[in-house]
RNA sequence: GCCGGGAUGGUGUAAUCGGUAGCCACGCAAGACUUAAAAUUUUGUGGGCGCAAGCCCGUGCGGGUUCAAGUCCCGCUCCCGGCACCA
């Protein structure tokens, strides 16, 4: 039965109790548990929660919840993120005071919160911009700036106009605008404060491995990261001077036929280099011009390459000691590598586009595997084992390769090419023809025109497993390649014929699928994946990754790593944030701020109106602080950081938040850390977790944290939609108000709704008011399920209650609120009509109090209990009784549902048997027929094929 | 282009060690209650044929494996997210 409750008054008078008796506060670590610390990210104090915020908190408290009723010393934190623009654009806007528009958010917002319900540890709250905060905030800052790990970089910076600050590359978007403010991002040249992440790429990429994340988020840090293995090689030029070029494929060296310089290059800049370079006007125009050229334009890969030729100059190849040119091209980045490549043009499709247009050498050195990690044996195939034939051509006229792929027997092929050719046939229908007969196909064609095969024999070896090597035979020609070095090519041919290899596929081949397997494919590609080398004096024949290595060494050079990311760039010219507390000597060499002086405090007589120029530089109080303190001449930074630094290590102040001495005691973080889920927006994948992972690792080398890593786990939400399935915005007018939401049907069900609407991970759902007031309904039928009491119930209701336990204790763990709801609502509609005993409906509501923390309250109180519903005990299933003992099964004849019978889940197949043939619709079907076989799938299925 | 994740009723979703597809909720339709509406409640609700029993079809598309496929395999299409002249 429904029954109404009034959800304004029932829950203020929960979360007054609540506050009064203190249950949610955390204290002492009690070791007699285990732990548990539940982390959501802390909120910028806007001004006002959005129903994000809900789903951000309200969602994961019932996660905290559920663990602390299982007998868990649960940490539940929660605090603001309060530095940053939108504090000092309203002041600007409004002309008030920052830090006050910020309190007064702050107090409002904690107010909002409390009325969530949420089970938060307020008493290890925190706020970056309390003096006691950010005062170790900037110690932390002074201890990276003694060890090398801060320090004042000189560089080409994201400006964004809007905020009118720099802002990281993290923060500049794909497609070249600001994160915050949405404004086109300029490059400028300035110096800046760096953190230097990339000395801990390598272990921010490893690290990764052991952590218990989604796949998806790690992949995302790990392209960020964007480590690739190669070698560094040094190029001798023409001039006496060297270039260093970074390449991943150093097995290709023999290919590399010119080598190509970033516009940005140092060597451009050599006096030596330009005065040797005879076309020096044309290199000037070039480089001004591409780096006038704005950042969306050069990245834009569609474009046609451009470059120019340092005539001239030549680089040697250190490989085959070949002098080839020089160019300075802008598909070559300066800030990526060593801002110098050498071009193999054969192997890679840049170079490729480069060499074309430009009419320079295209030498193969490397004669690729089909044979790969695309036809991985699948299990289930293994029964059958067949060679697969692939012949590798290349078209003489374009540099452009041939493949022919061949799934059929080894003999078919070898006699295809070594066949006899007819009178009047031209090779390749002599092939064809053969090829046809062996494997019976008739869909064969040759999209690759062959005017001549050289090829006649080949016998292949295996090396590796699952990879092919090869001995070359060629009819009448050359015996053995791997001695011979080089492939010749046949006079009269329009292809060379490059390789043809034999492999292996497990798979089951039927005529029809060996039609779709039978491809001629024509790749217009340039090869550049791996293989074995040709082209390349005593390297032929060796596979790939071995010749890596081993080139590398011959000609001197270094394997070596390089990564896209870029080092974290902190400073921000403007107001509200952390001072850096850095200070100049009269001589302008920078010094830390001593941890006496710290906090660091942001002075108050600034005028933050952004003109561009650092807001602290206007600061009286602040040059006359640190003239006072270090003598005169003495100036002080002006810049602030970025409010990612202030987030970086905010969930280990909350541990140990009135901590004096120490940004966070080892013995809070012993008893705490690491954080054992983590619950946030996928917007902060690569730029917040990657940042204080980092930070994490920096304090850990310090001795100052006892983890190297801050995250055990971590769940990325989705998006809350406006009704109309769109991102909510003012604009579009769809924004759902959570106050009005709750005022309405209380915050119990706003927060069953969300946990209702999918599965917590992952998706976006859009907000629909009329699927919000079916959990309301939900919880009115839960509490007038009291009306429904019995003194016994049946059997089906017990063993529903505790199948429900069980679901809803399995589904909690993984995050799966939707499911778990839904095994209640069913618990419900079963309690109501068969009638419950008041035990049953204590389990019930104790079952159900993560989710409906008010209203479980009220009704535990009503059943006459004085102590809080929620501190008490969980409820586990009777395993017994969550057993079924009858289930029904589908009845399938010739795989086709015919009906059901209700059985045992123990039954046995003759059991089965005997109740489909009493089965009065089923037994029509059977009448005088003994089935050829019989599918009994116990608690499943029973499928009886019948004689046709 | 590369990497990751998806596609199931009118809607949000459920069911994946292959075993009765559509649980739960919303919406919709009809009935009850009411002067009426709201609230509540009962019944129905993937599509098609049929009075019914029942039959056929159905999880983005095309094939395949299997007694049995939303689930596995091969080949596509589209959508979402990340990266992208990264050597």
């Amino acid at each position: 039965m429904h029954k109404k409750f009034d959800s304004t008054q029932i829950e203020k008078k929960w979360q007054e109790r609540w506050k009064e008796s203190g249950i949610y506060t955390v204290g002492e670590r009690d070791v007699t548990k285990p732990k548990e610390y539940v982390l959501v990210e802390w909120p910028y104090p806007s001004g006002n929660l959005h129903i994000g915020h809900w789903y951000a908190f309200a969602v994961p408290d019932i996660y905290a919840r559920f663990k602390r009723m299982k007998g868990t010393q649960v940490l539940f934190p929660m605090g603001f993120d309060a530095f940053g623009l939108p504090a000092e654009n309203a002041a600007i806007k409004r002309n008030l005071d920052p830090k006050a528009w910020t309190n007064d958010n702050i107090a409002y917002m904690r107010e909002q919160l409390i009325s969530m319900g949420c089970s938060f540890s307020w008493d290890k709250t925190a706020n970056s911009t309390d003096a006691d905060y950010y005062k170790w905030t900037q110690w932390m800052f002074t201890q990276f700036f003694e060890r090398g790990i801060a320090y004042r970089g000189k560089g080409v910076v994201n400006w964004c106009p809007g905020c009118n600050t720099v802002i990281a590359n993290e923060q500049v978007l794909t497609d070249g605008t600001c994160e915050r403010s949405g404004d086109v991002v300029e490059k400028r040249e300035m110096p800046q404060w760096m953190l230097k992440i990339t000395e801990y790429a390598d272990r921010l990429t490893d690290d990764l491995n052991a952590l218990d994340w989604p796949e998806h988020i790690k992949e995302a840090q790990r392209q960020w990261i964007g480590r690739s293995r190669g070698a560094k090689i040094d190029f001798k030029l023409s001039t006496g001077d060297t270039v260093t070029v970074f390449t991943t494929r150093p097995d290709t060296l023999f290919g590399a036929t010119y080598v190509v310089l970033a516009p940005e290059h140092p060597l451009l800049q050599n006096d030596k280099v330009r005065g040797e370079t005879s076309n020096l006007t044309e290199v000037n125009n070039y480089i001004t011009t591409a780096k006038q050229k704005d950042e969306q334009d050069r990245l834009d890969a569609t474009k046609e390459k451009t470059g120019v030729k340092l005539e001239g100059i030549t680089a040697i190849n250190p490989a085959s000691g070949e002098a080839i040119p020089v160019y300075v091209a802008d598909y070559v980045l300066g800030g990526y590598g060593t801002g110098a490549i050498m071009a193999v043009p054969a192997h890679d499709e840049r170079d490729y586009a480069f060499a074309t247009k430009f009419g320079l050498p295209i030498k193969q050195v490397v004669v690729p595997c089909a044979n790969d990690s695309k036809n991985p044996p699948q299990s289930g195939y293994e029964e059958v084992k067949r060679d697969t034939v692939i012949i590798h051509l290349r078209d003489k006229s374009t540099g452009k390769f041939a493949l022919l792929n061949w799934h059929g027997t080894l003999e078919g092929i070898t006699t295809a090419i070594m066949g006899g050719i007819e009178e009047g046939q031209t090779p390749e229908e002599a092939a064809l023809a053969e090829i046809k007969e062996e494997a019976a196909l008739d869909n064969v064609k040759i999209v690759h025109s062959l005017k001549w095969i050289t090829a006649a024999k080949y016998c292949a070896s295996h090396k590796k497993q699952n990879r092919c090597a090869h001995t070359y035979t060629f009819l009448g020609e050359v015996e053995n390649l791997e001695q011979q070095g080089s492939i010749p090519e046949a006079e009269n041919s329009l292809h060379t014929l490059v390789w043809v290899e034999k492999t292996q596929v497990l798979a089951k081949l039927t005529p029809d699928h060996q039609k779709q397997v039978w491809e001629l494919l024509q790749k217009d590609t340039v090869l550049t994946g791996a293989g074995y080398l040709m082209n390349s004096g005593e390297f032929n024949g060796m596979d790939s990754d071995e010749a890596k290595e081993k080139i590398v060494a011959q000609v001197g050079g270094e394997m070596t790593s390089t990564y896209r990311i870029r080092d974290w760039s902190i400073g921000r010219q403007r107001y509200w944030g952390v001072p850096i507390p850095i200070v100049y000597s009269p001589e302008g060499v920078a010094h830390i701020v001593p941890k006496e002086h710290l906090p660091w405090v942001l002075p108050e007589d600034v005028d933050f109106k952004p003109t561009g120029v650092a807001p602290l530089a206007k600061s009286e109080a602040l040059r006359k602080r640190t003239e006072e303190i270090f003598g005169v001449g003495w100036t002080p930074e002006v810049e602030t950081m970025d409010t990612f630094v202030d987030s970086s290590w905010y969930f280990l102040r909350y541990l140990d938040n009135a901590n004096p001495d120490s940004l966070s005691s080892l013995e809070a973080q012993k008893n705490w850390m690491p954080i054992d889920i983590y619950f946030g927006g996928a917007e902060h994948t690569t730029m917040h977790l990657l940042y204080s992972r980092f930070w994490q690792k920096a304090l850990f080398d310090l001795g100052l944290v006892t983890e190297t890593e801050p995250y055990r786990r971590r769940i990325n939400r989705g998006l809350i939609l406006g009704p109309d399935g769109n991102k909510m915005s003012k604009s579009k007018g769809n924004v759902i108000d959570p106050d009005a939401q709750v005022a309405l049907v209380g915050s119990d069900t706003v927060k069953m709704y969300l946990a209702f609407m999918g599965p917590y991970e992952g998706s976006n759902y859009p907000f629909d008011l009329g699927g919000i007031a079916g959990l309301r309904r939900f919880l009115e039928r839960a509490y007038g399920l009291r009306d429904h009491i019995i003194p016994n119930e049946p059997l089906t209701v017990t063993k529903q209650l505790h199948k429900t336990i069980a679901k809803v204790n399995t589904d909690i763990v993984e995050f799966k609120f939707n499911t778990a709801i839904s095994a209640m609502m069913i618990f419900v509609n079963l309690a109501e009509k068969e009638g419950l005993t008041e035990e049953t409906y204590r389990m019930f509501t104790r079952l159900l109090a993560p989710f409906a923390p008010h209203i479980t309250e009220e009704i535990w109180t009503e059943l006459g209990e004085t102590t809080s519903i929620h501190l008490t005990e969980y409820p586990t299933a009777n395993p017994e009784l969550a057993r079924d003992t009858e289930v029904v099964i589908g009845v399938q004849i010739n795989g086709k549902l015919r009906g059901d019978i209700t059985l045992s889940p123990n039954a046995s197949e003759a059991e089965a048997l005997n109740m489909v043939k009493e089965n009065p619709v089923l037994r029509t079907r059977l009448e005088g027929i003994t089935p050829n076989k019989v599918i009994y799938v116990p608690g499943k299925i029973i499928n009886l094929i019948l004689p046709t």
